[in-house]
DNA sequence: TCTGGGGTCCTAGGACCC
DNA sequence: TCTGGGGTCCTAGGACCC
């Protein structure tokens, strides 16, 4: 036992179920089992390996999935399901070490430095994740373990479909310097044809190119990271739990034209599930930022910073309404909108008691003295509790509730949503 | 036949203050 | 009158991730 041993193990797992969606269909239904199948209809949200075999992806638009795999099976998504044996598998991983970071639906990272003489080698550990996943849920799980949280996540990315990758950290440059840059976090498209333009392929290559010219092809920031995490010179930690710092809420709209009757009841419904989750978590919005996409998907965004923070939904639809009105004036030439999107950030913290009485109203009301502010929390307070005895759908905005087209699901909607 | 929805972080320029 | 510099906040756009 030298002193150095606790720094040079690998604790660190990154545990990520394959193909997640698909895969709990799969369960769900024998039928479908190692078949080609998508999940959603009119835009692929998961695919399963079978699919992706024959190119379909995530995001890709049904009619392009069923040319490319003319076999491909569609199925509805059983929402709720994802949502139980998710949380049931970070529940594994929970049971070995309370520092479990989820990441998303379907990915979580873990330290298990603390929880070795109760478990075992960390590679001892994510095996026994392994086999409790498959045996007590019934789903693939792929496991990277290393140092650090970045290496770990290329392990696990390596160790795909139904696997387990230990990056012992003696090796862990000969293992990482072979691979692909793309497969660094924070390496997309873009970065990766800019890397490519200085003959840069693999995170070696990325390793040995000086400072000065990752930065001035990347920026400073990038530059710096990029070189940092080529040496597995990771310093993020585990962090249990972290607060959303924005939320929003957007709509895809086919292609509609930019008249106020499409865009007002579209900001009513976005600024309506934005500002509730706000006020659920007793939070408070000081900028608002709403997207507009126009006809050939090229978008722009109008922000605006007030002194005191919202979380009415009739406030934020009104300056959701300027803020897009002003946008389209600077842009008379664009007649044809395709999304709308509102969000959200420099969220604060509302005491509980203005959610109960209203009491600093003058927040949000623009002529002091109206009787406006009032108004507002009070109808956001009685929709707010029909809801949450009858359900989201017991009440709304009658314009909106009907005559939109719901590509996505709200059930999907609410599996991407962080916790405020 | 043009591509869903919810997020994070970075950059660059400008306003404003000291 | 012109000159310099640092820090913070806001805005718009973009890359990336799941």
């Amino acid at each position: 036992m030298n002193e150095e041993q606790p720094e040079t193990t690998a604790t660190i797992l990154h545990a990520d179920l394959d193909a997640f969606y698909a895969s709990v269909e799969q369960l769900l239904d024998p039928s479908l089992r190692g078949k080609p199948i998508a999940v959603g209809g009119g835009v692929v949200l998961a695919a399963s390996y079978e699919a992706k075999a024959f190119g379909v992806r995530g995001g890709m638009p049904g009619r392009r999935a069923r040319e490319l795999c003319p076999q491909l099976i569609f199925v509805s998504g059983h929402f709720k399901d994802y949502q139980r044996l998710g949380g049931a598998a970070i529940k594994v991983l929970n049971d070995f070490t309370p520092l479990v970071e989820r990441i998303s639906i379907d990915e979580a990272f873990a330290d298990v430095a603390g929880c070795i003489h109760l478990f075992g080698s960390p590679a001892e550990i994510a095996r026994a994740i392994r086999r409790r996943v498959r045996a007590e849920i019934g789903l693939p799980i792929s496991i990277g373990v290393a140092r650090t949280k970045h290496l770990a996540k290329i392990a696990s990315q390596v160790a795909k479909p139904d696997g387990l990758v230990i990056v012992d950290p003696d090796t862990e440059l000969d293992f990482l310097h072979n691979l692909p840059v793309e497969l660094m976090w924070g390496v997309g498209p873009v970065t990766k044809a800019r890397l490519a333009q200085i003959g840069v392929l693999t995170i070696g290559q990325l390793a040995k190119t000086p400072g000065w010219s990752l930065e001035r092809l990347l920026g400073p920031a990038a530059g710096e990271k990029l070189t940092a995490l080529a040496w597995n010179r990771d310093p993020r930690e585990i962090k249990t739990q972290r607060r959303a710092r924005s939320a929003g809420a957007q709509s895809a709209l086919g292609r509609k034209p930019a008249e106020e009757r499409i865009i007002r009841p579209t900001l009513r419904h976005l600024a309506d599930r934005v500002a509730t989750r706000l006020r659920a978590k007793s939070r408070a919005a000081r900028t608002v930022t709403v997207r507009v996409r126009f006809a050939d998907l090229h978008s722009i965004t109008r922000s605006m910073t007030l002194d005191a923070p919202i979380s009415s939904t009739a406030m934020l639809a009104d300056i959701a309404e300027e803020l897009v009105r002003a946008a389209l004036a600077e842009n008379p030439d664009e007649k044809v909108i395709s999304l709308l999107a509102i969000s959200v950030s420099h969220l604060e913290e509302r005491p509980q008691l203005q959610l109960e009485l209203p009491l600093g109203l003058e927040d949000e009301q623009r002529r002091p003295g109206s009787k406006k502010g009032m108004r507002r929390w009070l109808a956001d307070r009685a929709v707010d509790l029909i809801r949450d005895r009858f359900g989201w759908q017991a009440v709304g905005y009658g314009s909106v509730m009907f005559g939109m087209s719901r590509s996505v699901p709200d059930e999907f909607r609410e599996l991407a949503e962080k916790d405020l």
